[in-house]
DNA sequence: CAACTATTCAATTAAATTATTGAACAGATA
DNA sequence: TATCTGTTCAATAATTTAATTGAATAGTTG
């Protein structure tokens, strides 16, 4: 083996991962699967991607080792491989919002016209005053969820007002800076009286610091 | 702009800048860059990339925003465009090397043919027994080198054995994990009669760490 | 100004990727 | 065993990407 031959084979092999990555589908899979397992239906609900070709593109992250699969009855269970899956799409993310500004412009806008741009930070939080609420579905709550947070999902939420304090302004947080469950849920939250912000973390996040 | 819109068009954004790291040949020219600035001659010479087409792969790591150039007479000098690309890249390295085990065991395989497996660590260091030993270019070195390291060449050891204390144990190191430069002169090295090893990390490894 | 150097651009070809459709399959339920 | 459900596979078409070649460009040197 000549040292050509040796670099040919590792950095093709690297680049074989790295191109896991270059598909906005995957990555959007990749930021839902950091909240928890999922079949495949439930990624491709969730999502914007058809039954199919969600299945198709779990299997080049499987391919390429970034998920795992196990079977439970007729369904096939998707999760990440290991932590560095999450620490490595973390490391995109931010490179990407540094190099590409666009990228905070365009979330800028779309929270701003919703007013859903004010956030406050894990460190601010102070429990006489303020009220964690994670509204991801339930089984993302199970998964994983920050301490002191009670789980409403954001579809439920109109019918559980009633289990929030009135008088604590209300922290919503849902997957990660690019979910919009959140945002739904502090608009719902403001017309209904409540002082609601978002939540400048999540969980994600929180466990794979930048 | 809906929430999907908004979604589209971030993932989408983030993919097309992870698109830069799914070529072999762009991740060669990502470690390169690492190690300083370099002209589009040198980077097609240092690689085994013809020359048009590093011009093109880094055309395409411009538009991705991952490098920057500036014009030095009728030269075009390209350097990474931040610190976060470098550490993205370490990310996706250490990702691959986790789930890819053959890329350990192709650079074992390698190292293990020239016996040259063997490695310190820095903290291993012990500048009355051992000689740190810097093996890149020049320019590479005066660039960013380890404290204590001498710099001597690859290509120039031969002719500049009489600069190396015979009695310490050198260490070499080059430009990283996949960069057999060090390899080279540990083998000339001991053919002369000097102890020699590689070292574990690399410079831009120990600015980077992972 | 002519010749030279370093680089980019344009055109081409071969190969890979994406999304869609519908068929195939494997496990669970009746 | 027949049927249903969740998933994968195979085939296709549209789009991208990669590498090669040679021409074009911009700055430098004689």
């Amino acid at each position: 083996m000549t040292s050509r031959e040796m670099k040919n084979e590792v950095y093709s092999t690297i680049a074989g991962i790295a191109k896991a990555f270059s598909n906005p589908n995957r990555l959007e899979i990749l930021d839902l699967l950091s909240n928890g397992e999922k079949s495949v239906e439930e990624v491709a609900a969730q999502t914007a991607i058809s039954f199919a070709n969600a299945s198709q593109h779990l299997q080049v992250l499987k391919k390429a080792r970034l998920v795992r699969l196990r079977k439970d009855g007729n369904k096939v269970i998707y999760s990440l491989a290991n932590r560095k899956v999450a620490e490595a799409w973390t490391a995109i993310k931010n490179l990407a919002e540094t190099v590409e500004p666009t990228i905070g412009l365009t979330l800028q806008q779309y929270r701003r016209a919703r007013q859903t741009d004010q956030s406050i930070c894990l460190t601010e939080l102070d429990s006489a005053r303020y009220q964690l609420l994670d509204v991801r579905p339930a089984g993302e709550y199970h998964y994983a969820h920050l301490p002191g947070a009670l789980s409403i999902p954001v579809n439920e939420l109109e019918l559980r007002l009633a289990e929030l304090p009135k008088e604590k302004t209300i922290v919503a947080y849902c997957r990660g800076t690019y979910c919009t469950m959140a945002d739904a849920a502090v608009q719902l939250l403001r017309s209904r009286g409540f002082n609601a912000v978002r939540l400048e973390e999540s969980p994600a996040d929180a466990s794979n610091p930048a």
